[in-house]
Parts: structure tokens; C-alpha cells; sequence
DNA sequence: ATGAAATAATTACCATGGTAAGTATTTTCT
DNA sequence: AGAAAATACTTACCATGGTAATTATTTCAT
């Protein structure tokens, strides 16, 4: 916080440079938060979010959707799920439909560990803001890209 | 920004956490943009952001200080300095006042590299927002931090 | 039907950046 | 004055993530 008002300090060109700035700093700072989150759990907020959409996908899906879900490249994706079946937290298999597929199912460990992490957490949810502000917040970020 | 949809398209649960998302991905799709000009000059935009403020500074000025303008952990200043060292483009020297620390000093070929790249490029500036657009995204995103 | 192209995942290699430990010097405290 | 703490920077080590190349399999085109 104080740090970005250092940097706010050597006065901004403009408004959109400064929007600029801020988007990547609050973004680092948001990061951090996360981090500090998952750390307890022995887990990346990357790996989570693989646990999570297995738990969601019920059944075994392919890494390629969970890559696409996750908007990752696919050799992240790998090492990810390296990591999780080094933990048993997921399984691979492959099926016959695509010997090239490789399917990812979680495991009851991955179950409950997901149950364990609070992800209720009010840090995870910007609570700082309010709803309005949420909204109006993603409809200038939609238009930025 | 396709991207982005699809990963929309899995329903958020509010508004709150489609901006969290949100903040991520811009942050990541202005990354790329910025990274994809500098590349082309053969530095990374931190390299460039220490360039500027040496610029700035006329002078030559202490690592520390540097290091507190960028908001960056001491050893990644070192090594981003050490790459600028390499191609000639800043000079380290001590001084007798305080043995411990090191004075950097941007070279004639630093700055003609300053000067070659286009700054002025219109995806530094978020063009595609307005003034008052860019305003109420600072006032947002300070609220969260 | 078969060689070429596409797809799925992985591996190899490299660049970046973080934490902790190390070196040198300066400041502080009694 | 001199030991202890603080400061400035660097080095060592490690984790993450990106691109390009590789392997295996499937699809496409003629």
C-alpha cells in the first residue's frame, strides 16, 4: 500500500499512465494475498484451481480441457499436475477413445483438501469494494482489452 | 480477450470475484503488449525502467535508491543492473562517502537506446478508455489496495 | 490406403524473480 | 574504543513459467 504511494509520488504523466501502474501493482498485491492463502495448504493457487475444476468436472477429464478452463499453456498444465499426482491429490489415466488424451481425475485426498481451505476467505473477495463498484470495475477492464 | 470469455463463460459467482479474475488477466494482457515492444529493443521493460529514472537522475545515483523508485527486492535490482552493465548501457562506481554502496550511471549508449524506443506507442497508454474512465479505475483499484 | 498435417501431452532448455545467507562497511550503544 | 546491530549490496539456491522440440496418435486429403 505505502509502496505504491511512493511510486504515485513521482507524479504520473496522466491519469492512464498512472491506471497503468495501478493495474499491476494491485495486481501483485492481490497476488500476494492469494499466496499467503494457499501456502498454509501446501498447495499453489494454481494447483487449486486444477482441484477445484476436477471437482467440478465430477468425472475424469482431459488435461486439455482443464488447460483450456485454466487458460494456461499446456507444459505449465503438465508440471501442475505433476505436482498434484506427486501429492496424490489427482490421478492420471489414459482411456481408448484417444491414446493421445491423458485424463485427470482428484482424488478423495484432493477432495479434502479443497474442504479444508477456507476460500470463503474475505481477502479472496475484494471486499473492500462494493458491488457497484465490482461492476463498474470489470466494465473498464472489458474495455481495456 | 476471447480468452477471457471463455473463462467468463464459467459463471462467476459475483461480481466481486469476476473482478478479481479480471484484474489478473488485464495485468497479464498488458504484460504481454509491453513486453512484445521491448523486445524488440533487446531489454526487458524492468532494464528500461531503470534506464529512465538514471535518466531522470542526470547524476550518478545509489542502487538503493533505484531500488526504492522501482519497488523492487534488492537482488533482482543487482542482477537487472548486471544485465545493463553487460551491454554497456549503465557504469557502477563506488564512492568515499559510504563504501557500501554502489552509484550507477547511465552511459551515452543508454541513452540513444532511450531515445530509439517509442514510448509514445498508443498500448502504453490504454487508448481505449477515457480520461474519466481511467480515473474511476484508480479510484477503484486504491480502494482495494 | 497412405503420406502429410494436426492434435495431445510431455520434455528440454532458458529467463526471471524470490528467499536466505554472505561480505563489507557504517552506525549505535555503553 | 570496541562489540553489536544495522545497512548496502551481492551471491547461492530454488521455484515458476515460457518457447521450442519431441513423441505418440489421430485426422485429412488425394
Amino acid at each position: 500500500m505505502g509502496d505504491f504511494e511512493k511510486e504515485i509520488n513521482s507524479k504520473f504523466k496522466s491519469e492512464h499512465q498512472k491506471a497503468f501502474l495501478n493495474i499491476k501493482y494491485t495486481n501483485t498485491y492481490l497476488s500476494t494475498i492469494i499466496d499467503k492463502i494457499f501456502i498454509q495448504s501446501n498447495i499453489s493457487s494454481q494447483q487449486y484451481n486444477i482441484l477445484r475444476i476436477l471437482k467440478g468436472a465430477k468425472n475424469s477429464i482431459k488435461v486439455s480441457t482443464v488447460k483450456k478452463i485454466m487458460i494456461e499453456k499446456s507444459p505449465n498444465t503438465t508440471r501442475l499436475m505433476d505436482k498434484l499426482v506427486t501429492k496424490e491429490l489427482i490421478i492420471r489415466s489414459r482411456k481408448e477413445d484417444d491414446k493421445r488424451a491423458v485424463y485427470v481425475e482428484i482424488t478423495k485426498l484432493g477432495l479434502d483438501l479443497i474442504a479444508s481451505i477456507n476460500v470463503k476467505d474475505d481477502r479472496l473477495n475484494l471486499s473492500k469494494i462494493t458491488k457497484d463498484e465490482a461492476f463498474e470495475l470489470n466494465r473498464i477492464l472489458d474495455k481495456i482489452r
